[in-house]
DNA sequence: CGTGTTTATCAACGCTTGTTGACTTTCAAG
DNA sequence: CTTGAAAGTCAACAAGCGTTGATAAACACG
């Protein structure tokens, strides 16, 4: 075809299969998610999908591409560290469902829980680094479980007290903790 | 038959196959877990397990029962709340592996979101309204995310800092965040 | 128009799943 | 021993899955 343009038909579609991969892989997780039915939403042929993607497994290793973007918080005052990471959190979470895709199918997905592990080892823990006190790999860890376990009990459980919760509440609890984990001397063991 | 004996035949193979299918469910999630995988694991034909408990479905409501078992932290002196919650815990997810089972299955299962939201509704949160200092429910939900996260990262993520944690260490990191969700005055808004 | 490549369609494959029904074995009770 | 219910076995079903290959439509370019 030698076309020039940078626009092929075939770009569109792409987008849209993985369009229609993200929501369903999301909102069903990986096993329960189907190519008929990621096709079906696209509005294209369950074959086009494999065709383009070349399985479903590599159709959800392109779908769960996710890049945490945590700005480096040099200017950021120590004391609102905490409250800073948190709503940058929020923020990350409200725009696109890429992370709520790798939530509900890192359960049960060894591709995805070691993508999960990936952006933890390598975008998550590196950035902290540079603010923990101490045993930066456990302040790490410590954040994360604060961090998933708020997202997962909001968007995956749906717990009605913490659904409800405004942004800024949802900050203000917890920030301090965030903070806590990073810049509180560790704790002595009773 | 009219068997007088406590210990019947099929007592015996029930057991096996609720063993077997908590093992799977927990290990696999619902739907990667097969009726066949359970009924090799048991050592027994896949029809027998319909045969006992009816569906898939039904076999996963039973292995899905959980008793939460919270005790009534009356004598328990307010400062060490936190941590005695926490060790609490960490006892009760060693011992068997039901919760695991809930965590693995709630995130793609409806029944199982449904008795997660039940088992926080009717036994943790009743008990912690008992120490929460106003706003119970959101206390209670902000306990939840940080237990549910901790136990998401070091049981099903197996995040590498987190599970090489020794439990009093967990103790003592986790223990003055469930305190403070639960005992300190509502942070004001910024 | 004609030609060749890109894009889409369709039917089918092999496989696994939950579930069922007919059949055989086990075994206590009379 | 005979009888009848309980417990276990086996093969098969219908449905759904991911995936494939042959084939048709669409379309830019000579």
């Amino acid at each position: 075809m030698l076309c020039g343009m940078a626009e092929k038909k075939s770009d569109r579609t792409r987008a849209a299969i993985l369009a229609a991969a993200r929501e369903r892989f999301g909102a069903d997780g990986y096993e329960r998610a189907t190519i008929r039915a990621i096709a079906a939403d696209a509005a294209i042929d369950p074959a086009m999908v494999i065709r383009y993607y070349g399985s479903k497994e590599k159709l959800f290793a392109a779908a769960a591409e996710f890049d945490i973007r945590l700005p480096v918080f040099t200017d950021v005052p120590l004391a609102s560290l905490g409250e800073t990471l948190v709503r940058h959190f929020l923020g990350r979470w409200g725009g696109d469902d890429t992370l709520r895709v790798l939530l509900r199918t890192a359960v049960t997905n060894e591709v995805a829980v070691d993508r999960m592990r990936g952006i933890f080892a390598g975008q998550l823990a590196p950035t902290l680094r540079a603010h923990a006190l101490d045993r930066p790999d456990v302040r790490a860890g410590l954040v994360a479980t604060q961090m998933l376990g708020f997202a997962l009990c909001r968007y995956i459980l749906e717990l009605p007290p913490i659904v409800h919760m405004r942004d800024d509440e949802v900050v203000s609890w917890l920030g301090p903790t965030v903070a806590s984990y990073l810049t509180a001397p560790a704790p002595s063991q009773a």
